[in-house]
Parts: C-alpha cells; sequence; structure tokens
DNA sequence: AAACCGCTTTACGTTTACGTAAACTTTATC
DNA sequence: GATAAAGTTTACGTAAACGTAAAGCGGTTT
C-alpha cells in the first residue's frame, strides 16, 4: 500500500517545477522532514504529497505558516486527544468556508472577465468594419489603367 | 446612471475592513488614483471598484502589481489600438485558465477536507465509544447503598 | 485660544519567501 | 585518481506589502 519509493531533491525539483532552494526553505520552515544518508535528503511519498499540498497551498493564496500549521495539527490529530480532534473539526470548517469564499470571488471573476471580453470584440469589430470602409472608398478612388 | 458618490478614506478603510496605510500604499503604487480636495483624498464610485478588486485578487493570490497591469492594460485598452485589444484577449484567456486551475485546487482541496473530517470524525466516535465502556465499568463496579 | 479630530507626508522597520554567491563534501564517470 | 556533477551549509541580499512612529496641517468643538 503505502508506497517506498524515495526522491532526490533535484527529482521532486524537478516534478513540481520548484527550485532546490525553495525545497530546502520548506524543511527548514519546518513543512517538509526528509530522512538523511549521510547528508543528502532523501525525500519519501509523504514529503512528496506535502510538497504537492504546500504549493498547491500557495496557488490558493495560503501561506507557508498556515500550511505548517494544518501539517502540525494534522499531525497531533493522529494521536488521537480529543481536544486536538475537535480543534481539527472547527478548522477544518473555516477552510471550508474559505473555500466558498474563493469559490465565489471565482464566479465574479468570471463573469467579468467575460464582460471584458465582450467588450473586447466589440471594439475590435468596430475597428474592422472601419477598415473595410477604407478599403472600399480607396478602391473607388483608384485610377483606371484602361 | 454613473453614480457620482465621493467617499472618504476611512469610510473605505472600515467598509472593506482594511487600514488606511494599505489605501494609501495602494494609490501610491499606481492602482488608485482619486481626486484631491486640497489635500485631502476623495474616491470615486470608480476608485471604490477598483478597491474591490485589488482586495479580491489578493484573496486570489494575486499580487498588487499583476492586479496594477490589469488596471493599466485595461485603461489603454479603452483607447481601442487593435495590438493592445488582442494582447488584452490574450491575458484574458491566461486569466481564464488560471481560474481553470483554482478552481481544480479548490475541488481537490474539498476532497481533502472532506476525508479529514472523517477520519476525526472516526477517531471521536471510537473515543466516545471508550468513555462509555469506561462509563458502564465504574456502574458495576459501584458500592450498592441497600 | 486650546485641545482634539481626522487627514496628510516622510521615512525607517518588519515579515515572507525565496535568490544568489561562496566554499565545501559526496558521488558518479572517465 | 582526477574531475565533473550533484548535493550540502552558511550567510548576505531582495522584493512585496504593509506596520509603525513622528510631525505637521486644517477644521471644530469647548
Amino acid at each position: 500500500m503505502n508506497e517506498k519509493r524515495t526522491f532526490s531533491i533535484s527529482e521532486l525539483s524537478q516534478e513540481f517545477d520548484v527550485t532546490t532552494r525553495s525545497i530546502r526553505f520548506y524543511e527548514d520552515q519546518g513543512l517538509l522532514k526528509p530522512a538523511r544518508r549521510g547528508q543528502t535528503r532523501i525525500f519519501s511519498t509523504k514529503d512528496r504529497v506535502r510538497l504537492k499540498l504546500i504549493l498547491r497551498g500557495k496557488r490558493m493564496g495560503f501561506s507557508l505558516a498556515e500550511t505548517k500549521e494544518l501539517f502540525d495539527l494534522w499531525d497531533e490529530t493522529l494521536t488521537g486527544n480529543e481536544k486536538q480532534l475537535l480543534k481539527m473539526l472547527e478548522i477544518l470548517g473555516a477552510r471550508r468556508d474559505q473555500l466558498e469564499q474563493q469559490k465565489n470571488d471565482i464566479v465574479q471573476a468570471e463573469m467579468e472577465i467575460d464582460t471584458a471580453e465582450a467588450r473586447c470584440r466589440e471594439s475590435l469589430d468596430e475597428l474592422q468594419k472601419k477598415k473595410k470602409q477604407q478599403g472600399i472608398k480607396a478602391k473607388e478612388s483608384e485610377p483606371t489603367t484602361t
């Protein structure tokens, strides 16, 4: 089940198009905890998943600190203290609300893009018409070679 | 049609829950262009709309620079140069793609929240059962007062 | 007139998320 | 065994987005 593949820093770097510097930084901030063989980092599939989550979080506007908070909380949750579990549920609820907000934002943005695009096309059409008109005028005033 | 109401900096600050410092900063960066009566800023409804767009942009992970780029481009677009219009359409298309990506991210996030929540509830249920078991044991071993 | 309020500018400080360079070790290749 | 390639640490630099004083201006309330 739990795949036991491992990854080098450059493999992950390439796969997710992120610099090794960033990956090391994420480790430094406690978001990743790769094993070590001597000095070199060895990333597990769990690390890989977390990296994916980090990047998605960024795309969604989450700071690294926020993402780390979630990771930590999730780890604590696994130990199963009741208070932790309730807090986790609370936070998950908040996340859900946030996602709703983002969905609304997206819908709004899409509508605005629609109208903006429409206006652009209108303007373009008008320009095209003017061009054609000029073309006709030009032809009318063409000197005849006969 | 075009409402001619105006707003003070503190009105906007309160309405959108953003500091006056931020608003001034947005102006400084060229995102807002309020009129002036003497020294004091007077914001139009257009400024208000732009502020709303700025904030939504932030929630969606856009930088101020990106938002400014869009504003500027849109202003230029109004002058109606064909090249500008085409570029605008291109950028709008890119935005659309980005929104699609964000939608996917949201769907993924929602799924993960679902499973996380489910696990939390399972853990809680188990804890509850254990509590009940202990309760029964406690009753069984209660000394009878008769 | 004094004190207060809201607004202003100027300017230095701070946090986040890396970039970049230097110098060093480890691993692979010829 | 030299040399390149990939990895490492250390450390200083930077851009973005404000925060946070400090000090001044223009009304108005007492």
